[in-house]
DNA sequence: CATAAAAGTTACCAGTAGTAAGTAAGCCTG
DNA sequence: CAGGCTTACTTACTACTGGTAACTTTTATG
């Protein structure tokens, strides 16, 4: 499989590319689940039929792999939760799928996301928050209008948004290292909370 | 400062240990505060006053030093989040000075706190979730409590447990890169919502 | 056709986790 | 009180990794 033919030194014949950057991002998600996180660059590199200063010229060094890599997670998993939710208004049906779908998308990347949200070393905590408030952007708009249109004070919406995406983070941690656990009792118990917490005071 | 008299090798005079356990945890605190997350083991060796063979045989390695440094971290946590809510019953109120001592007992901590929930390696999420179970257990069960003495399903704790400690370490990272933020609001719109999620549905 | 630009690889450096081997002091037995 | 075992260190190494400088070959251009 990685017997991929030596290529010698100099520019290649054709005067082409051979990858692009989103090749090199591809291999580095494949090598990230088949090693795990704390996968070299150099394991990077040789996946991708490259060598490491070509990693370097397409992507960056190891923190700059991490954002572009938390990049293109948070736009999955924002695909895959857009679906549950799509178009409908917000209520604890659509909060419960949107719960639920979010798991889903999380056990499907799994190495992937253990990666961006696990840490890459240095300046680990921002970049987290970076991935986090790709999130959060588009939520605390949402949560913000939803506000609004309530009668509430909308100003809450960013802190309770970088709540919120916490508290996905961990119950998706948590979720993929309990196996047994149904996807379907979590969503609907985490949507509980969510959902009375985002109505506030009963009157 | 770090003009510790340069021992020879050999078994110290007067037989005694060098160092303990903790004075090599206390110096990585002391290491990880200046430098940072990404501190090395050499470092932290030298802020001892010893070599490194000697962190491995107190401690262990890198894996094994975050874990010792989570638990310190979360410990001294408990202890700040404790005072802020001693005996009393769980309300509104003390919900709101719990998230607040919180946010301050992590900017006290601020390094020692990025350090430990922002990844080591390898398997820092698992890492990152027995942090967080420190947290979780005790809070699981005054959630379970609580909520049977209010006649609801305690089957929840559980999952809401962590969703709660992953909101707050969410927050906690934000709040801290947001120095012009201030606690008490942020603590008191975060209580707001856990507070009303908590409640569970209006009758 | 000579020369610059482009697209690679090779070969290196510095730093770091982790370990094996060496060394000096204390302790114990005859 | 002499020799050997144990203790508590240091020194010196290996293996690997992130990152970069220098080199090599092809293509494009005036």
């Amino acid at each position: 499989m990685s017997s991929v033919a030596p290529r010698r030194p100099g520019r290649p014949i054709g005067g082409q590319l051979v990858v692009d950057r989103d090749h090199v991002l591809d291999a580095a998600e494949r090598v990230i689940k088949r090693e795990g996180p704390g996968a070299s660059l150099e394991s990077v590199a040789v996946e991708a039929g490259v060598t490491k200063p070509i990693v370097y010229d397409r992507v960056g060094g190891r923190a700059e792999l991490a954002d572009a890599l938390a990049e293109r997670l948070s736009d999955r998993m924002l695909e895959a939760t857009e679906d549950a939710i799509a178009g409908e208004t917000l209520n604890q049906a659509s909060l419960s799928r949107l719960v639920r779908a979010n798991l889903l998308a999380v056990a499907e990347h799994r190495e992937l996301f253990l990666y961006v949200t696990g840490g890459n070393t240095e300046q680990t905590a921002i970049g987290r928050l970076s991935l986090a408030e790709r999130s959060t952007t588009p939520l605390a708009k949402t949560l913000a209008f939803w506000r609004k249109s309530q009668g509430h004070d909308p100003k809450v919406a960013e802190a309770w948004s970088f709540g919120i995406v916490g508290m996905l983070q961990m119950i998706s941690v948590w979720w993929i290292t309990q196996p047994e656990r149904a996807v379907d009792e979590v969503a609907s118990q985490i949507s509980d909370l969510m959902w009375n917490g985002l109505q506030g005071p009963r009157k």
